[in-house]
DNA sequence: TTAGTAATTGACCAATCGGTTAATAATAGA
DNA sequence: TCTATTATTAACCGATTGGTCAATTACTAA
């Protein structure tokens, strides 16, 4: 009974993550959000609430999938901790060439631009950046620098500001390579 | 000859520069601006040009005080190396803990949300940042870390967005910690 | 005192903001 | 085929956006 939905809730998720990621939350208006999806503003709103509800479905997308990814990427079993944390160093190198790249990491734009003024909104954003966090110690576990989990964990949103402020591919590779020298210290 | 101007130019920058600082340039609107300045928007209009100007008078008004302080924190003759770098990441640790603190870094906040928009913008951050690296690389230069200028100034932006995301004292004394026991290993 | 100049004000502008709703369309079950 | 239910659409809402401007005000030099 009743009219199905005509469109692809996955494929709206995912548009909805990609425009809130490239102009931010304030950035973005339902001109974008209708241009992105597809969908007429009602049928957003019928279906998953107002903007606010719109961005956090966008964070969560970005978790269940980008965050995802990284986590994965730093526990991949057939590398080692040292590869594995250079593996998520070059990812940062390769974003600073890309247009896409200077979108950051929408979990970064979103701790600078939101978390302050919306409970929901840290609150998502603490929770994956933790889930970063536990992948970045479980990759150090089998190296030299298992204490410095913490210091790798704030390195990797350092250098999404810095990509995101412009920084040069020679700048974001003289991070990667300090990062990784430091592997390998007491 | 002529009507002379009513406001303090010095206050009204400093205004300026906090209530971008607080809001975004997205967040901030002239409601906000004439709040915080008490001057009506022709005046502001007439004496530094649209909004953007202004955000730009915010910036520099951030870099010739706020980064000029932390430059001069870093480069404080009487104390070590060492030193300097621990009264900057204590300034990360009590940035956590109050309101203000909580705005984060203007830098790094128009890093996110308006360098990869607006040529100007991305220049005057990319000014301010790299003011900050050299005040980095003289406190350390002193210190066996010498060559780890990039991944303590990574360091520093990177504390900001975790202070932004809400991120407990206790994470921010983590980092400290870590970061300070770097500067003494080879 | 007057003339010239610039600062200030508040009303005003079109455009856009996020959000709502009544009408229409499309389906499934009876 | 008819009915109940839900999705979709587009017009519409008041509020707010950034920006402009003519009128007024306050000053200085002549």
């Amino acid at each position: 009974m009743a009219r199905p939905r005509e469109f692809d809730s996955d494929v709206v998720l995912t548009a909805l993550r990609d425009v809130f990621w490239e102009h931010g939350y304030e950035g973005t208006s339902y001109a974008n959000i209708t241009a992105a999806t597809g969908l007429q503003k009602g049928s957003l709103y019928a279906a998953y609430g107002d903007k606010r509800s719109l961005y956090l479905e966008a964070l969560g997308r970005y978790d269940q999938e980008n965050v995802s990814d990284g986590v994965a990427m730093l526990s991949g079993a057939n590398l080692s901790g040292q590869q594995r944390i250079a593996a998520l160093m070059q990812s940062l190198v390769d974003a600073a060439q890309t247009k896409r790249g200077r979108w950051g990491c929408l979990l970064c734009n979103a701790a600078v631009d939101q978390a302050p003024f919306d409970k929901p909104t840290e609150i998502a954003v603490q929770k994956s950046m933790e889930r970063m966090k536990q992948g970045i110690a479980n990759a150090l576990k089998d190296t030299p620098a298992a204490d410095k989990v913490e210091l790798v964990w704030t390195l990797y949103f350092g250098g999404r500001v810095i990509i995101k402020s412009g920084g040069s591919k020679a700048n974001l590779i003289a991070i990667k390579e300090q990062v990784l020298s430091l592997l390998n210290e007491s």
